[in-house]
DNA sequence: TATGAATGAGTTTTCATTCAT
DNA sequence: GATGAATGAAAACTCATTCAT
């Protein structure tokens, strides 16, 4: 299948937030990147915000592909806590992570990109929501928490790890917390149980 | 006691974080809302950054005092819940968190503050690591988990909340993790005691 | 044939640098003389500096090719006198001294324009060691001196006195050196052959 | 002698001058060099203007008495050049070049500063038509051509030297065009005497 | 669809100079 | 004499966006 123009510009969007950063990523930078016109973007997305916000929509969807399929057979927190670690991983390594972290630390304080960006979290928050349920509820645990601010928590902590780690631009203290939260799952796993 | 000219650009710049943001925050911006003129600027702070930095060192040792004086008599988990449930409230009525947000956000991917900032949030990781050791040490639950790692992880999700808090310009989930973690370290508490 | 906007941007580069000199040839001015928008200049030759040095190309260019067609047929020293002469006048009238004094002077300790500058001095002093051989093997003069030192030493009294006229805003002084070259340049002429 | 505040910004004005060139040459850059306050500069010499043609007056009237002493006894062809050649090069090592070329540059396109400067190269001028007419008068070459053409000539070709040499950062090809004139003098003097 | 050209508003920073003390 | 603070004007350059073709 031949890739569309729209894919092209989306593509050198998504290539310049990762090399460039979202200060690096102007119109001028994307289209040097993609090798075409400027004014390409505006005619195709009519601005360059847009083009960011369906460029983050783009590895969203592929992301979320995946980890609805992984989340599906989640069962215990052991599993929870593997699954997260694996898909964190692969996070890492696609880029989806730098540019989530660019694209909502650029977007704080654009008034036109924040709520924009404040929904593309939500069916992560539902998402993580029905993975976390799925753990309470076969580990008696429902009841103590509500499921919906675990996720909240989760979410967020993702976040503040990916911010942290690309701030640093080393994954060490990431790599750590994963491997404490297993140690932490598979004493909670044999109490819980 | 006077104000110096120093402090006054401090704290326009604070303000302009506050109102407009990282992005809205340029030294003519700052100048306009201090209501002086954009070259004093560079005559006591030389560049825009060290202006920024400096003004987050302002709030930065500010709340780190505050938060010294209440974290030593952090005796439990729920003395634990309380006190960063207090602290994280006023940080949020003070603006800090505000601040701290677009510091963080903004800096991503410059290369010239980022570092800075990193260096900037090595202590606030050693002060939380203090406070969980005490804790641990005191619930006879050190060794399950490094201090350290724990830390990171308290570290990261404040800032994760304190992002997504700003974003959605609502605190109403940051307030239920609170009340949930609360819970939780009551529950905790009893257990663990 | 109409002219290009590349061409109007040389132009108004190349009168401004004649109007107001180098100190006073900034994007601003050069846009306001040529009647476009500042940003113009950036987005046809990237930098300020690479317009100046494409405007003095363009006068270079010009004037190479009169000279190379006039130096040609210079075979004795009064030849070589009265084609200097002629085309020192014409280099006077079309500006050509002025925006060369002005380019050489204002790049003397930008290291980004000296080295340009250097390099485009060259084939000027090629030329000028061409004539001076053809002189010199006519006259039976070679052998006496290195027909570089002496294009050397011709080059660097031109630009003197470029800069002296310039400095002066008179020219009388270099017309009579060309007056007394062309009486020795007689003499040397009745001896030498 | 205890040195006065004028004669140390006098200096400093020079040294920034000779290391940063005209460019960077400015009241905070020559204050930083010479560690006093900017204003002091205002205080003194009312303007940078002002203080940079003092600077020149500084070095130029002591090189000034220098050449007086040495051209008054020049005789000959061969002891022009060789005088010349000598002080060339204490001019370089001193930095006097350095300065004159400087200023001589940076002052083209300054209608506050080219007058003054041209007002302060006539001496040189006068200097050196005595050197030449004392020559000319010896070797019976007067008459030939105006004394004050050659002296005019003859500071146009060491200024342009100078130019060249500080574009080129290498004084090879001045030092190459001192030894022709060597070797021409020597044979001129054989053949005039 | 696509493009090269164009623009107005914005950025950080440096300048010579002034002024109150 | 000397200084720290302050200022208005200017510099080069980048931005998102528009427009005619």
């Amino acid at each position: 299948m031949t890739q569309t123009t729209k894919d092209r510009i989306i593509e050198a969007a998504l290539e310049t937030l990762k090399e460039d950063g979202f200060a690096g990523t102007s119109a001028r930078s994307i289209a040097k990147r993609g090798g075409f016109n400027q004014a390409l973007i505006f005619y195709h997305f009519g601005t360059v915000n847009d083009l960011l916000l369906a460029a983050l929509d783009r590895t969203s969807d592929e992301r979320m592909t995946k980890y609805r399929e992984r989340v599906e057979h989640v069962e215990s927190i052991d599993d929870a806590v593997r699954v997260a670690t694996e898909l964190y991983r692969e996070d890492l390594a696609s880029g989806h992570i730098t540019v989530l972290s660019e694209m909502i630390a650029g977007s704080l304080d654009r008034p036109d990109l924040g709520p924009a960006i404040v929904a593309r979290l939500e069916p992560w928050i539902e998402l993580t929501e029905d993975a976390v349920r799925n753990v309470l509820e076969r580990t008696a645990m429902s009841g103590l928490v509500p499921a919906r601010t675990v996720a909240y928590a989760i979410v967020a902590l993702y976040l503040g790890v990916d911010l942290l780690s690309h701030l640093e631009r080393d994954d060490a203290r990431a790599e750590a917390l994963f491997e404490g939260a297993a140690r932490l799952g598979a004493l909670f796993g044999s109490v819980a149980q």
